[in-house]
DNA sequence: CCAAAAGTGTTGTTGATACACCCATGT
DNA sequence: ACATGGGTGTATCAACAACACTTTTGG
């Protein structure tokens, strides 16, 4: 937008018609997959009025970076983990979502791999810990909302892109594949039927190798194949099932 | 997210790690539909470093509203519409997205009826205009790629739930309906196709009404039928073409 | 041999697509 | 009469759902 003159900008007046904001914060909703449950990474932080209650992981955005590289940074320094999945959800702005300050947090999400991921030991967090996301416990501030939105949007978005790979090892059963969309979307799905629409996409690259130490018939294993994706992407891409 | 140490607030110190924004912002994305085509209403600033610039119509977010309310107030405050259709797209947090200060904008786009519409004289508006969505200038700030993302939004959000009766008068032609895909689209569709899909689902009221002073056969009007959507909405609703 | 999961095949139904055609009305 | 858009009907094809069936492997 453009500024009012100089004499009403947040710098040289902050207590007019735009008595601004107290901070920007980052809250990230952590996505993983383990055996056949969706779980979220939850964080009980060390410090702060809210010590000891379970929130989502969250941090400052700094003056010099962008809410995606805060995002980014504010993860890797607890995970370690790097060129993740991740997206924005939106601004949470409701002007009493915090008690005393006026703080609004730009929500984001990443789905990551629980096999690579690490905890770090953080300044600001005592412990984190794995929530499936049917047993989430009363979180600080608007965080359930927060969630809430974040669930939506994870369901909204799996069904046009295939991101969902991002939350499974990097070589994984059909199987595996489909009871990850059953467990995320909430629906059950035919076998036969998801063998033939997800191999038919032609996203899925057959490896000559087998499951181990199963104690049935090992199945085949597949990778996902980010060449033909992005060929696929610009012409669109339906997910549905 | 959970805050520092009490030191370490925004409040308290502004200088360490955590400096702080100089304001929060929202921009709108204001889409009308016009015979066949989609336009964007764009301001020209009476004030500010930006004079005589086109650009988004925007606003600062006041302490104690959301940005929601803001965006609400923001386009009433020029347009006196009221309940229309508004959704939020996202934060645009690049740290030098606006030059100078740090400041952060909430970017939301509207759907309004170009009939209802009435300009009204605003203090920080000189002039504001409707512009067809492929002859957009050169916008201040990052106003371009606000607009820009706004369309892939509105492409994408049109597919999934009926937004787009909220471009067209109350009673409308099948025809101008699917004009109006077209348009947003960007593709072609068949007439006898588009009535038999659109007429199956059941979201419109035939009205005992046609088209008055039109040189051709006149049409039947229709109208949106707001009560079976909500019945539809909870179990998910293709909107494909 | 049995349990458990992997993997294949078949069939009926639905819905999208492409087109051809007739209807009403103002000029 | 003809141009313009309104409106109907139909044949073809691809996608999907439902379900029955066979195969492999460990215990």
């Amino acid at each position: 937008m453009t500024f009012p003159s100089s004499q009403h900008t947040p710098q040289s007046d902050h207590k007019i018609t735009t008595p601004g904001i107290d901070g920007i914060t980052i809250d990230c909703v952590i996505f993983g997959f383990n055996k056949a449950s969706l779980e979220v990474l939850l964080v009980q932080h060390a410090e702060g009025e809210s010590i000891g209650k379970w929130g989502l992981l969250g941090g400052y955005m700094k003056r010099e970076e962008s809410a995606d590289d805060a995002a980014h940074r504010i993860v890797y320094e607890l995970t370690s983990l790097d060129n993740i999945y991740l997206e924005q959800l939106k601004a949470f702005t409701n002007p009493d979502r915090v008690p005393e300050r006026r703080v609004v947090t730009i929500g984001y999400y990443t789905l990551v791999n629980r096999e690579d991921y690490n905890i770090k030991a953080s300044l600001s967090v005592i412990e984190a810990k794995w929530y499936k996301i049917n047993t989430i416990p009363d979180l600080i501030f608007d965080h359930n909302e927060i969630l809430k939105f974040s669930l939506m949007q994870l369901r909204n978005r799996v069904r046009q892109a295939p991101i969902g790979f991002n939350l499974l090892p990097e070589k994984f059963t059909l199987l595996q594949l489909m009871h990850l969309y059953e467990e995320i979307l909430g629906i059950e799905l035919d076998k036969s039927n998801f063998r033939r629409k997800i191999l038919h996409m032609k996203l899925l690259i057959a490896l000559d190798e087998k499951q181990q130490d199963v104690s049935h018939r090992a199945a085949k294993l597949y990778k996902f194949d980010a060449e033909t994706y992005k060929k696929l992407t610009e012409k669109g891409l339906n997910f549905e099932f």
